[in-house]
Order: C-alpha cells, then sequence, then structure tokens
DNA sequence: ATATCGATGCCCT
DNA sequence: GGGCATCGATATG
C-alpha cells in the first residue's frame, strides 16, 4: 500500500463555501499536532454582505483572494485572532472556523488560554486560535501542509444550521453550521436543541 | 439566565 | 468617528 496521506488535498476546497463549511464538520483540525474536532463553522460568500471580501480586496483581506486551501487569519476587534478556509471557485469564499471539540494537545491548550475547562479552549473563534496558537503569521499559510494538518471525517454526521453570530448583514441567512449534540459550541443553535457551553 | 461594557486594530464613511 | 465574523468580567434577575 502506499503511504497513506492523511490530510485533506486541495481539491477538498475547491467547492463553495456552504459545501465546505458543511464537509468540514466532523473533520478535524490540528495546528502543530494540537487540536480536535471540528463542530462548528460560518460560511461567507464572495457576494455575501457579511463578508469582509464583500468590499473588495484590503491589506487585511488580501489572503481571502488568494488560492484555495490557504488559511485567512484576521485580526477580530483589534485583540483576538480568527481563522478560516479561504475555498470555493471564486476568489473571496471563505469559511470561519468557530469551534473544536479539543483531542489532542489539551496541556498546550489550557497553557495559552490561562483555562482549564475542555470548554472553554476552543469554543469560539478568538479562543480556537488562541488554544492552537494560530496568529496572523500564518495568513496566507497552505492548510494541506505543516503546521496545519485537516483530516476529513470517516462518516456523515448529523449536522444542524442556524444564523450566523455576531454579523448584522445579511443576518438572516442560516449559514451557521454545528456538529449535531455536540457540547462544545461557542453559543447554542437555537431550535436545534443543543446545550451552550459553561460561562 | 441575560445584559452591558471595555479592550484594542483596522477599514469604512 | 463608527462599526465590527470577540471575549471575559461585572452586574443583576
Amino acid at each position: 500500500m502506499k503511504s497513506a496521506r492523511y490530510g485533506v488535498n486541495r481539491s477538498f476546497f475547491a467547492r463553495p463555501p456552504r459545501v465546505v463549511a458543511r464537509e468540514l464538520i466532523g473533520a478535524s483540525l490540528f495546528v502543530a499536532g494540537v487540536g480536535g474536532v471540528i463542530v462548528e463553522t460560518e460560511a461567507y460568500a464572495h457576494d455575501d454582505p457579511a463578508s469582509h471580501s464583500f468590499s473588495g480586496r484590503t491589506a487585511r483581506n488580501a489572503a481571502m483572494f488568494g488560492e484555495t486551501g490557504t488559511a485567512y487569519v484576521y485580526r477580530s476587534y483589534g485583540l483576538h485572532w480568527c481563522l478560516n478556509v479561504v475555498c470555493g471557485a471564486e476568489r473571496g469564499c471563505a469559511v470561519l472556523l468557530r469551534a473544536l471539540e479539543p483531542l489532542a494537545g489539551l496541556p498546550a491548550m489550557q497553557e495559552r488560554r490561562g483555562v482549564a475547562n475542555p470548554r472553554l479552549l476552543c469554543s469560539g473563534p478568538g479562543r480556537l486560535c488562541q488554544a492552537l496558537g494560530v496568529t496572523g503569521a500564518l495568513d496566507g499559510a497552505p492548510l494541506d501542509q505543516p503546521p496545519f494538518l485537516i483530516v476529513a471525517r470517516a462518516t456523515a454526521p448529523k449536522i444542524i444550521a442556524g444564523r450566523r453570530i455576531g454579523v448584522s448583514r445579511a443576518a438572516e441567512k442560516p449559514w451557521r453550521f454545528g456538529l449535531g449534540g455536540s457540547s462544545f459550541f461557542s453559543k447554542p443553535f437555537k431550535g436545534t436543541g443543543r446545550a451552550a457551553p459553561l460561562s
């Protein structure tokens, strides 16, 4: 047998953001071996008023206009980092990674986050980046190469959907996706009945 | 349980 | 100057 390549390849990302956002639910993300199962994502389309790319290219969002399968890492509210997967057939599409169920490297996550509770390590886009050590240094980096590793899920999970968090434009679009039954969401999915994380 | 607020950078008008 | 793809601390029911 050929040596198995664990990570997804570039073609994984060459699909529309809503497809990729759903495919990533149940997949695993590691950064230098620290990570877990992706349980919450949001899709942002190129013609989406809520997308950072909507008003054109700037220094901050340049990576969104780069190759599919690379990272778009931006600073949020001046102090947090957020990690996106650049995807789609058009330029300017991305999927925001909002929450993981931590599996590997918990001591490193706890050290970086300054908290011990596993539910508070990666339950939110800013928390996830802090726990995995993702910063602007990885903006534009390819996701199919170290330090990144994304492993596709083995079986199709139950996926729930809802409104995106913290957006005011196109707020009605149900482009937030979650792993059914997870207790590691950044916020509950209303109406689909799953619990919120602590505090 | 929800509400409000401050921190802080960058892009918009 | 205002508005964010946020978080944690504080206040209050």
